[in-house]
DNA sequence: AGCTATTCATAAAA
DNA sequence: TTTTTATGAATAGCT
């Protein structure tokens, strides 16, 4: 065989392949480089030695072209992991599916496909939907009512209260003034008494009289 | 520049880029398969045109080349993308919970916490959905009513002309028989009619009599 | 690691 | 695309 040409198969002599192994693969990353200027590819390269060193070219980061080429053939390169969030996620995303049909299907919308018995069963869910949202409602009707009530008792009662105070002031009024007026305030406390509750007198300028 | 020399930049001339890919990339695969028999090298290729298209070798299982890299490289190369995967699962997870709980709301469940107008706005809702739903009921109810009137007058038409028949037979048994039956075999070519319109004899052994 | 003699790859053209 | 051919690039075997 004469110099140059050799035949594709194992390199015996250890230290010839050892040597023809780096020529050939600066050769290949030389190459790689080149395709992937020249003509816009996407390429990756990994080469290990039997020695275990190894030498890449990515004309890309090595990830992206990966996942191209999982999208391309559907083959796995992935770690269990990765796996385990891809079903996740695909798990996770029939039930939105399936819920969001459901919704829809409840709002009376993508009806056309369904039989009798299903709309049935639809209507069903509607109307035990309605009856607890209207017995809720009702419920809070009662309780506005119910409050509505116990406010007008206690505006009587304030109003009747009231009325008993003007008469006494009044008759006060009408009779000794000065000491009992004072007794009076002490009396009820203003200061510490919602403002609410104070009793306006109806005559507020009657005492400058005296 | 002569004959068979570039300088490595893109090549703008689209079908030129088109033609020295294809090559290369021969090239290039047969480089690394080469490698790897002469050198006990392992090596993975993976080259994509822009097109999309790909072309591949691997000495090695690709699993196994990507392995060793993990092993050698300590890169994670999947860690951006797990992250990534993270994020959707969680969106995902979150339009679930939302759905979930609105799926609630309108079967009337869980709706303690709503106030009087969240009420209001579901009560709506449902209403409309009911109406959707009945409106496409009474569609199914018309249909079937209207096609057991078909069916109706169609007995009707069938009934009618069967009891015609059947007079008509009764006649020709009253009659002469042998050569009218036979003329009248001939009219009505039962041969051709399908079954259900030929007429049964009320007596079917009456001619035996004769 | 350099250095040729050769073989191989490939640009241009068909 | 593939083939052809002229040419440059890669590399086997030596130093």
């Amino acid at each position: 065989m004469e110099r140059g040409k050799i035949e594709i198969k194992r390199i015996e002599n250890s230290s010839n392949r050892q040597v023809t192994y780096s020529k050939r693969r600066n050769g290949i990353l030389k190459k790689t480089k080149e395709i992937s200027v020249l003509c816009d590819a996407h390429v990756s390269v990994i080469i290990f030695a039997t020695s275990g060193k190894m030498h890449e070219f990515s004309s890309t980061p090595l990830v992206d072209i990966l996942d191209q080429y999982h999208k391309l053939t559907g083959r796995r390169l992935w770690d269990a992991k990765h796996e385990n969030l891809d079903n996740e996620i695909n798990k996770v995303k029939k039930d939105n599916d399936n819920m969001q049909i459901e919704l829809r299907h409840l709002k009376g919308e993508d009806i056309s496909s369904l039989n009798y018995r299903e709309l049935m069963i639809l209507e069903d869910a509607l109307e035990n939907g309605l009856t607890g949202i209207r017995d809720k409602q009702n419920e809070f009707i009662r309780m506005v009512r119910k409050k509505t009530q116990n406010m007008e008792q206690e505006q009587d009662q304030l109003n009747c209260q009231l009325r008993q105070l003007e008469i006494a002031s009044m008759n006060r009024n009408m009779g000794e003034v000065g000491e009992v007026f004072e007794q009076t305030r002490e009396n009820h406390d203003y200061g510490q008494m919602p403002f609410a509750f104070r009793v306006q007198p109806m005559q507020p300028n009657l005492h400058q009289r005296f």
